[in-house]
DNA sequence: CTGAGATCCTGGGGGC
DNA sequence: TGCCCCCAGGATCTCA
């Protein structure tokens, strides 16, 4: 399931693939896969378009269009944004086609179809809800500490809602708070100012770390290129049921906070 | 504001 | 071997 880390991985391989290209034609085969404005038709608005940039907002790649407007792409659980060359075999669950004028196209599949890709126009406040960044300069210990004052939700809870901190999902809030040896069921008001500082540590660092990794794959994540990450290799807890916890040898739990499976250690994690 | 629950989907795993 | 049942899981919506 793409994170911040695979959404970043996939953006900066399509800004090194797409960037120039201008649309020839879109194939929507399904529908509800392509959303657009009221009273705008998808595939009639594109061909014509250059893409003028790529990038990332929380889980969201952001597709820059030579109009002004852009392309929002949510992949949630198994969506795939991969480009591929005359005659390469289709993925399986592809529903949106991009063809560019050289040949190439961009494949957006799904096998599970809760992916979206969106026309957003250019002045469209599309991001209102999402919260901070979690990689910008903005995010900082002090202002997380004010973040989780007085909030009853569980820790792990607050740092799945992307309306506070955008980009983080199941795998790195397992991870980020096996890093700080903090108990993902603990309240976030509970937390000492020590621990939330180790947290927001933990979680820039897991974070640039599974970038640096090119994301996770422990599912069918691959990248614009079509290949795997490889940060799965180092996961400490997250799907780890039974396993000994790399720092302290105790077996490692599953349990479910908020309909999530939660991977973590009941030793070190208090 | 906050939180709980339903919803959308399909592949895969467990049970038998 | 095969069939049925159930479940994961992000975002969004409704409801309390």
């Amino acid at each position: 399931m793409p994170e911040l880390p695979e959404v970043e991985t996939i953006a900066r391989g399509l800004a090194n693939a797409i960037v120039g290209k201008t649309v020839a034609s879109v194939e929507i085969r399904l529908p509800k896969m392509a959303v657009a404005p009221p009273g705008v038709d998808f595939a009639r608005e594109l061909p014509g378009e250059r893409v003028v940039g790529v990038g990332r907002r929380g889980k969201y790649v952001i597709t820059r269009l030579s109009s002004g407007r852009s392309l929002v792409t949510s992949l949630r659980m198994t969506g795939r944004l991969v480009v591929q060359r005359p005659g390469e075999g289709e993925y399986k669950g592809t529903h949106v086609v991009f063809h560019y004028t050289d040949g190439t196209r961009l494949s957006f599949a799904d096998l599970r179809t809760f992916g979206r890709t969106r026309l957003v126009e250019p002045d469209e406040p599309w991001d209102g809800s999402l919260g901070i960044e979690p990689l910008s300069s903005g995010f900082t210990p002090e202002g997380f500490i004010g973040m989780l004052s007085g909030r009853t939700t569980p820790i792990k809870v607050f740092l799945l809602d992307q309306q506070r901190i955008a980009g983080i999902g199941n795998i790195y809030a397992c991870e980020a708070l096996w890093d700080a040896g903090i108990k993902p069921g603990k309240p976030a008001k509970a937390l000492s100012k020590p621990a939330v500082r180790r947290l927001h540590r933990a979680i820039v660092d897991v974070l640039q770390r599974a970038i640096g990794m090119r994301g996770t794959s422990v599912d069918d994540y691959v990248d614009a290129e079509g290949l795997r990450g490889g940060f799965q290799n180092v996961l400490a807890v997250y799907g780890k049921h039974g396993q000994p916890c790399p720092r302290c040898g105790t077996s490692i739990v599953r349990t479910v906070i908020a309909q999530r499976g939660t991977w973590w250690c009941r030793s070190c994690q208090r």
